[in-house]
DNA sequence: AGCAGCTATTTGAAAGCTCAACAACAGGAC
DNA sequence: GTCCTGTTGTTGAGCTTTCAAATAGCTGCT
């Protein structure tokens, strides 16, 4: 067990403004979904995944997987969508395990009616209050992230020795 | 209603490297400390408000302003807290309605034991993939962002007329 | 004092999420 | 074919969050 690397009164700073921040944006950006649509911002971004997709046919493990969701919270989710007409599960033809999530025309039809008070909304609560230059600079940063967590995800780190 | 204002392909990139990002980044860390220490990130914030406060006491009201939560998580939160020996419920002598949530000291050492990993990953998973001038920014963001999400939070925008 | 209208906090039910366990199948070695 | 291992997806239990409703106490007005 190494020192502990602990944070800077800077960092630290940076730490706490970025979380409240993000709690903020997103629970302003979730309960605009809930309160006009009826749909948790998880369920939209699965919508939108499958609405884009040609077919609106994803395998339940590509669709977790570019959704950077647990199968298992999918599975969870899919069961909701499909309970209220929007999904619907068909057999992979390919691979007798898998399962394919359909966006249903109903599914399709709540997605656009949501579609533009959830953008307004993302403008107004982030992209009104930035510039270009740090419109810019949070989508770079962003991507290093991504990238940087999708790399090292889950993992412990060099052995010891 | 006026004409909804798309994202540009630019927007709606920078958006979801956004959600990505801050997706993978709170799942690794809150996985991290579910795993080490079984506490969720949303307690352990109650807990590091409590453990810098003199006195290791707040207000409800104070406490879930401070921690961005609402009144009805918090309250739930304090319950199971409380369950397990960290938290105890004082009245306020001030104001009868009042409660006040007292971090134990038992609260307190499970926070201190918890605190190195929780850094430890926080820096894995956020600084170490930025430069300074990176971080930098970030903080400048998120700043920004929180105080226009605080001030706008909730505002249905200027009315037609 | 009495009352109307806030503010502070809690509660219960419904919905979501996480974790661990499980069932079914695929792919390759033998 | 048979066995072993890894993959795919589901399920149930327990915990967290949300929402709406309820309780209780404060504050200013008459």
């Amino acid at each position: 067990m190494s020192e502990t690397r602990w944070l800077s009164p800077d960092e630290q700073r940076t730490w706490r403004a970025y979380l409240t921040a993000h709690r903020l944006l997103l629970d302003e950006i979730d309960a605009q979904l809930r309160r006009d649509s009826g749909i948790p911002h998880a369920y939209y971004e699965i919508l939108v995944r499958l609405s884009e997709t040609p077919g609106r046919t994803l395998r339940m493990s590509v669709l977790a997987e570019g959704t950077r969701v647990s199968a298992s919270r999918l599975s969870h989710a899919i069961t909701r969508l499909e309970e209220r007409g929007w999904v619907r599960r068909e057999d992979c033809p390919t691979d007798r395990r898998g399962q394919l999530a359909v966006l249903t025309d109903d599914g399709f039809a709540a997605l656009a009616a949501a579609a533009p008070g959830h953008v307004e909304a993302v403008r107004r609560a982030l992209f009104d209050a930035l510039d270009a230059e740090q419109v810019q600079s949070l989508g770079t940063i962003s991507r290093i992230l991504a990238d940087h967590l999708d790399a090292t995800g889950g993992e412990t780190g060099p052995p010891e020795a």
